[in-house]
RNA sequence: GCUGAUGUAGCUCAGCUGGUAGAGCACGUCCUUGGUAAGGACGAGGUCAUGGGUUCAAGUCCCAUCAUCAGCUCCA
């Protein structure tokens, strides 16, 4: 008779083949009805799994994440076995939940009907009858030989596939009703639970991601227990779409982009006041920690790309031009050039670490079907540097460069996801070169108190690396900071300093950026913010208006005095009334408005709106000044 | 680059089974001078993405191209 733990730490004995589910009702019908999966010692399995042996229990109900990913996991199992019945055989491949973002899972398969949108409807419509029919799915163990043979009588060549490629000597699959297909589970305890259903896309998605293979039809869709928390999540989604970085973009006058340059926005007023701001707050940092500031050529003869590599490994993606018999290349970094600066005379150990920045533009040719509003573009400038040091001091220089991104993004409240990767299979350089660079990053991300996640094996053939990621409005991850060690290019271009023993020895090369692409970053910090840039980066950042045009004088004298206390001022003198101001206002997201009436224009004062804090009344226009400088001088 | 979708005024969109374009906002002029999220009237504004084709007739149907969007691949 097996006793089973319960999370609260009391125990339950149950009767030998007693299930999950038994188990649930045991400790009450309630939890019985709600129930969906159980953990037992933290396994995840179905309702209807025996219980063997004593162990920690618990039951999952419809409340629980874990529940959630069951359901979606189930919801494209639901799927696959609706297209099924509507399309003909579907050979499939796989249909993981997901969990985070807009979608909640898809499946990918190999289907001749071309889904249609129109189709995802009638998908829908197919699922909920399934769901309806309120099917068990039943757990079928098999040996893997059997299994093997069964997805070969199937037609299922991409399940054979799968089989063959866990390596192990049994595999589960699960049947509901006539649909049988290979899965791990667990599953929910029935199709009934399904109470939100929507498939929102068909895409293509290429077998093993692999290029050069067949293209799948992949088909996203999400699910939820109950509809309100889908209409609450389609919702949410569309709330987000309302920060979408394009969309502010156009109603802010920041930038647009034009079919004759795509991919390369064109920055409005000003989208360009926020984009030089981004490389004032940046040389401010710079200025404090001793990088040097330099400008380097656009377009260079293939020669330099053919010694950088990049003539071998990134043409692709560049820009050439003929002049005469020669040919050359738009810039696509800036490595190749701080190289050059470097190699520009017989440097000394003294000189180390040379810090050279750059916001150079660069261009990339980048495939047409990636291009996205700002945060994927062939025309872009970074906040880059190169760090040309004696590899005792990489782990300073690491140090030194993770606090200056966490300083930045603090300021930006913006939240970073850190990932270290190591040593990729083919690689340059020493074994022990290779060890004290990953153990310097390692030890520095380790005393950050960061977390991080290891990637094995992805870093560039050149260098170990840390990237830093964020997040946009629809939560897809964007890389933004990045910091690579690189001891290729000091061999390419034969990089030289004198050591303190007189001898000549290679530097070790730091390529980062903090925000990165000052277009990426922007795009980001749009949706981030919503549009509702802090005071002190905002373009406009107080507007003066007037309630009759009687005011107009005192309104002038008001903005110039505003101005003249360094502000950055607009005015609204129209003839409107002044709800119709304060919407416009609103709508750009003014962080101040500055208001004045006949009151105010005798008094030398203004009422104050602010956009995040409220009405704060009638202010003497020295004061409001002095508490607008005191926010931008703490950018808070 | 690949798969799918979309492309009508500056923006958001309507335009039924083919009969040569419409709204709201924005913009301009005028009226209104109104105290914290849209006052009113009038006006201007379109090579219906581009190029072919079918048709007596194409915004509408077909093909190609370009761009954009959602994914996939890529991001030395």
């Amino acid at each position: 008779m097996p006793t089973l733990t319960l999370p609260d730490g009391s125990t339950k004995s149950l009767p030998e083949g007693a299930t999950l589910l038994d188990a649930a009702a045991s400790i009450g019908p309630r939890l019985a009805k709600d129930a969906i999966a159980g953990k037992l010692d933290g396994k995840l399995l179905d309702l209807s799994h025996k219980i063997e042996k004593d162990a920690k229990l618990e039951i999952l109900t419809t409340k629980s994440p874990e529940a959630t990913e069951i359901l979606r996991h189930s919801a494209s199992h639901l799927m696959a076995q609706a297209i099924t019945r509507l399309f003909g055989k579907a050979k499939l491949w796989v249909g993981p939940p997901l969990n985070e973002g807009r979608y909640g899972f898809y499946y990918d398969m190999d289907l001749e009907h071309r889904i249609t949108e129109d189709d995802l409807r009638k998908i829908e419509q197919e699922m909920e009858k399934i769901a309806k029919e309120d099917l068990k799915p039943v757990r079928v163990e098999m040996k893997t030989e059997e299994a093997i043979q069964k997805m070969v009588e199937a037609d299922q060549p991409y399940k054979v596939e799968l089989i063959r490629g866990f390596g192990v000597p049994s595999v589960s699959f699960y049947r509901q009703g006539e649909f049988l297909d290979l899965c791990e589970g667990p599953h929910v305890p029935r199709t009934g639970v399904f109470g939100g259903l929507k498939l929102m896309a068909v895409t293509g998605a290429y077998l093993h991601g692999d290029q050069k293979q067949k293209m799948l039809q992949r088909v996203y869709g999400c699910a939820f227990f109950t509809k309100k928390e889908l209409d609450a999540h389609l919702k949410g989604i569309e709330d987000a779409e309302k920060n979408d970085h394009r969309r502010i973009g156009t109603d802010l006058d920041l930038f647009f982009t034009d079919p004759v340059a795509p991919g390369s926005p064109f920055f409005l007023p000003k989208g360009a006041f926020l984009y030089n701001a981004l490389i004032s707050f940046m040389r401010e940092h710079y200025q404090r920690l001793g990088y040097q500031e330099v400008i380097t050529p656009q377009v260079f003869s293939s020669e330099l790309w053919k010694r950088s590599g990049h003539y071998d490994h990134y043409r692709d993606n560049m820009y050439f031009c003929r002049v005469g018999e020669e040919e050359f290349g738009m810039k696509p970094m800036n490595c190749p050039s701080h190289a050059l600066m470097f190699r520009a005379r017989l440097r000394s150990y003294r000189e180390l670490p040379l810090r050279l920045a750059d916001f150079g533009r660069l261009h990339r040719l980048e495939a047409s079907g990636v291009l996205a509003g700002l945060t994927r573009v062939r025309s872009l400038s970074q906040d880059d540097s190169h760090i040309f040091c004696m590899p005792d001091q990489i782990e300073a220089e690491i140090q030194a460069l993770l606090a200056l991104a966490f300083e930045v993004y603090r300021v930006f409240g913006m939240e970073l996801r850190l990932e270290l990767s190591t040593r990729p299979p083919k690689s340059l350089g020493s074994d022990e070169i290779w060890a004290k660079a990953e153990g310097a990053l390692r030890k520095v991300l380790d005393a950050s108190g960061r977390p991080y996640q290891v990637k094995a094996g992805e870093g560039a053939f050149y260098g170990p690396k840390i990237d830093f990621h964020a997040k946009d409005a629809l939560g897809r991850e964007w890389q933004l900071a990045t910091v690579q060690l690189d001891f290729n290019m000091a061999e390419r271009f034969d990089l030289e300093y004198v050591g303190p023993d007189g001898h000549r020895a290679r530097p070790v090369v730091i390529h980062r950026a903090i925000l990165g692409s000052l277009e990426r970053f922007l795009g980001v910090l749009i949706e981030h913010t919503g549009g509702k840039f802090p005071l002190w980066l905002a373009p406009e950042q107080v507007r003066v208006m007037t309630i009759t045009d009687k005011e107009i004088p005192a309104g002038e004298k008001a903005a110039q005095a505003l101005r003249d206390a360094g502000l950055r001022v607009g005015t609204d003198f129209r003839g409107d009334k002044i709800n119709a101001k304060i919407r416009d206002a609103s709508l750009q997201r003014i962080p101040c408005l500055a208001i004045l009436g006949g009151r105010e224009a005798e008094t030398g004062a203004v009422s104050v709106r602010d956009r995040d804090r409220g009405d704060l009344g009638v202010l003497p226009l020295q004061d409001l000044a002095k508490d607008l400088r005191a926010r931008i001088d703490t950018r808070t």
